[in-house]
DNA sequence: CGCGCTGTTGAAACTTGTCAAAGTTTGTGG
DNA sequence: CCACAAACTTTGACAAGTTTCAACAGCGCG
């Protein structure tokens, strides 16, 4: 049984299959994570750890298609996800949404609230999913007794700002087929770092989830699939996919230079 | 015309009409920065302004076109900018550039540095301008020892990813003349905030680089100026700006209701 | 004073969006 | 377990919006 911090880092349910781990092991398994820079800084002693682990404010079990939380919803705490897949959207004033992106597995959600201490997004899950809710004052308060968890957290929401880079850049300078290679990309190495295959997959979301992300309406998604599955670079079946050909699709991005 | 950005919008801002600063006094006097409100908490006690005061490294002029960091710089300030103006740019592996931001008086810069200790973008001033460095390390230090910095410090990276979603909505959802209105009435609102005329500004960046801010090419960008002002919305010559009716401008960025 | 950079405008080409229809899968309730 | 409805996906034809290419004008720097 593992409600705590570590436990968050350590892939359980899904890749128990791939990487065993006895229940008792689990402080020990998380310095071997490979998945550990995600969540936790490297270097905490055991009694730092304990500590962190006190910090978890408990787990929360999401249906999916429920939000973790919604825009303007109070802040408090933060989120790691523990198992299933999030997406999160924003909302403009005038109904039109956008997802902004899609968490799994050790992926930390929901620093959009700090500052105006209500959440600016909403987040949904997108299959049964659990998290482990960080509480924020707690968290700020372990911040200022260990460094190196304080310098993590810090690393952790520069990290969201780079990848917010990442996604401008991809709606700012690409197209179409740019983009769905880029996001292909993205979760085959996010699934890699997890442990899964980095070629065969399946997509929690929508067609249209997806165009939302990229900026496409979803009969574009689906007819730039149709399009690199013709180049033979991927093979889709509904929310399967496979890619055949990684550094087809990686010089797909490359194409139009300048 | 040589008069530069912030004399034209800040009745001269630079340094002593506005801020008398004696001679003798020229260390860093955030106790008596016009933008203290921007970029420190309030709420300090005198000693703890003193203690921020401290740490501030110094500041740094800048020279048009100069860069204050480039993509792959060492990481190991934080900027916050006291006069003129900056944008951010992002480079794709093929070469293509992404400004990601621009930024003004009393905004921080260099939060992407963080978590790989290397900055991911280039940060180019627009005009000459100059800055204030922040040692991140002795930041974090301080930050453990006053809660209340803490706090600020988060929430100034939260705010940067919440306006890096509204950036992705921008691009995501958003048709030319809305992504125009929308950056026309941003810029608007931070002028307005530091004091400034919301109606009537310079510009200090090119076409070309609002329209890769706004995912636009320069000519789109052109023609849509052109567009506001047939309709009466702005007057813009050059870099020169006005605009003359902000809830028409406003109107159009609701008028695609979903 | 002129050269270069920046900005404006037009016309054609291209990409993506819109609308529509049909096929497929999923979920629900009998 | 099957049947049916709802949701999702695919594909086509056409429309709309944006980019591309090109020409020219204006400002500003040297």
């Amino acid at each position: 049984m593992s409600r705590n911090f570590a436990s968050i880092l350590i892939p359980t349910m899904h890749t128990a299959q791939v990487i065993p781990i006895s229940p008792q092991r689990l402080k020990i398994a998380c310095s071997e994570c490979s998945l550990r820079e995600l969540c936790l800084p490297v270097g905490l002693s055991e009694i730092e750890v304990e500590r962190v682990e006190t910090l978890i404010g408990g787990r929360r079990r999401i249906k999916r298609q429920h939000p973790l939380y919604r825009i303007g919803d109070p802040f408090d705490a933060i989120y790691a996800v523990r198992t299933g897949f999030f997406k999160t959207e924003v909302l403009a004033d005038d109904g039109r949404e956008q997802v902004t992106g899609f968490q799994m597995a050790g992926e930390i959600m929901g620093m959009d609230g700090i500052v105006t201490e209500r959440h600016s997004c909403t987040a949904i899950a997108l299959e049964d999913s659990e998290v482990c809710a960080i509480p924020f004052m707690q968290l700020e308060q372990l911040a200022r007794e260990i460094d190196t968890l304080q310098r993590h957290f810090h690393k952790v929401m520069s990290r969201e700002i780079v990848r917010d880079q990442g996604v401008m850049m991809l709606l700012g300078t690409m197209r179409a087929e740019e983009r769905v290679a880029a996001f292909l990309l993205n979760l085959s190495q996010r699934f890699a770092t997890r442990g899964y295959s980095p070629t065969e997959f399946v997509l929690r979301m929508t067609r249209e989830e997806i165009g939302s992300y990229l900026g496409l309406k979803l009969e574009t998604v689906s007819r730039t699939f149709s399009r690199l599955h013709d180049e033979q670079l991927i093979e889709v079946r509904q929310k399967n996919v496979r890619l055949l050909d990684i550094p087809g699709i990686r010089r797909l991005m490359r194409h139009e230079c300048d």
